[in-house]
DNA sequence: AGCATTTTGAAACAAATGTGTCTAGGATAT
DNA sequence: ATATCCTAGACACATTTGTTTCAAAATGCT
């Protein structure tokens, strides 16, 4: 059994699953390194759940013992090849230089980690299906709040230009349902929340649901509230040296969702592209370079 | 001790070694993976060793005992979470596979190379500078317009967990001036804007110099209107298939800011932090996992 | 060759690990 | 309420693990 069908059944079971193993199943979702390292103990220990919990986990979904479930986690380390690359010299170089170099250079790993994951882990297929679905809704709404929030306004800001049929709901606590208040089937939504999840995002994709209306997932693991009932996920991990999470993927993301958006617009979508920033430069938003005559 | 110095060191001392310890570490430098993932005995078997000779490998470069020696092993493994190995393959596959396949490439190569690369341009130094005048300062402002706005808004929201005086100017057309009209000599503004730069931004930093507060720039080019006079200029490289500038890499760097500025704090912002998180959370901001207890 | 030194593997042991079993607690149905 | 089921932790047990010890084998030296 491969990794991917380990964690996609894995998702699947997780809203059946009762709480404790709920809990094991979200540490092995969000952390499949762990597994593949550690003994049951020490990863139960980290899920903070009983070493029986975990052997019990691996068993509800069909692996004789523990060891045969582990072993997919292994063999997904394996493939990604044996040989470090010592890519990172000069990350190294950084660390050593001094301790500003350190901070610097940890930044820089997990960044440069997040970003390199991020592709790897969504496949291409996610991005055509949620540039469909974006592109064939009568209104595709975008949502984020709290961190989240700065992150769909730019996605709205720059998708706009080629969809006129994208709105960014607006975050100011209640109102969010209200703008929401006319979503139907035909519908679609973009939502982004990750650890901790902000409840308003949580809420509006719910109703998003009950309404008939397809919701992407921009999330960080497929244990989010936000995964369930998802439409399209996409996967970001956020690890980070810092006590908040990393966006930098989320962005990385985003940018290439409106790729896919655009590339598989007409050339109507490249018109609207142009009109708007003529647009904008006409509206003196931007600022004129001396010398660019 | 890093996995890279570990390798170093017994790649030193590889032709030193006895046959039996060669043998091992041979295994050891072709396979590390298998050391982060298998036990001992597991490992002196695939090196075709005896279980002893492991342990006496770890000794010779001047381990305590096995566990310390399988570190350095699993710690890389974490570092590179989803991206082992070496990236090109990966997206050259990717790219072979279809057409989404080479545009997500394409924007995981662009992505990638500016994250990278932004890491590499920018000192350590210039971190250090702007995080000491932003923490220095009576108040600190936070601007950004357009595309820009969101990642303003997302410093703002972080950077104010750890201080209380940042602020975000807001950006509606022509208040934003009104913001920073008690702007002084003792005030910084952190402005970003990437090329076609907003000039509400470029005027707003002009503004803010001529009152003597300190300017930190966070754009694309040397040549940038908010580079000239800036107190400190960080680049963000922003490099794109598309027509609209990666903002990737200017989260990557803003991340980092504020661990700089977190990191350069004494107690009392751990505590600030600490807080805010308390406060959010008894707002009811955040979805409470079932099972979270 | 004979001796001293190093190297190597086997055996032994305590600690840690995976797993089976049992019981207390909590929910649900009757 | 009582009975029944499911869940979750505790404990026990055999296996595996890291480590030590020791003797045999290999090596180098005179």
């Amino acid at each position: 059994m491969s990794l991917t069908a380990l964690i996609d059944r894995l998702a699947t079971d997780y809203p059946d699953l009762s709480p404790q193993l709920r809990q094991a199943a979200r540490f092995v979702l969000d952390s499949p390194t762990e597994v593949a390292i550690n003994s049951m103990r020490r990863v139960a220990a980290a899920a903070g759940v009983a070493p029986s919990t975990m052997l019990r986990l691996a068993r509800t979904i069909d692996f004789a013992n523990y060891e045969d479930f582990r072993i997919p986690f292994q063999e997904a380390m394996r493939q990604r090849i044996g040989g470090f690359g010592d890519r990172a010299k000069w990350l190294q170089e950084m660390t050593e230089h001094s301790d500003s170099g350190a901070l610097l250079s940890s930044m820089a790993r997990s960044g440069i980690a997040n970003v390199e994951s991020v592709f790897q882990s969504n496949e291409p297929g996610s991005f055509v299906t949620a540039a469909k679905l974006i592109r064939s809704a009568r209104q595709a709404f975008v949502i984020g709040a709290g961190g989240a929030y700065g992150f769909a306004h730019y996605f709205h800001y720059v998708g706009r230009m080629a969809l006129p049929n994208l709105r960014l709901a607006s975050i100011h606590a209640g109102s969010l349902i209200d703008d929401l208040v006319d979503l139907g089937p035909s519908d679609t939504v973009v939502a982004v929340t990750m650890r901790p999840y902000t409840s308003v995002t949580v809420q509006a994709t719910a109703f998003a649901r009950e309404r008939g209306a397809r919701v992407i997932a921009i999330s960080d693991s497929r244990s989010s509230p936000l995964a369930q009932g998802a439409a399209c996920l996409l996967l970001i991990p956020t690890q980070s040296p810092q006590f908040f999470p990393s966006y930098t993927a989320a962005v990385a993301v985003l940018e290439a969702l409106i790729a896919f958006i655009v590339s598989g617009g007409d050339q109507r979508t490249v018109a609207k592209i142009a009109d708007m920033e003529r647009f904008r430069r006409d509206a003196d938003i931007y600022w004129d370079e001396p010398g660019s005559n």
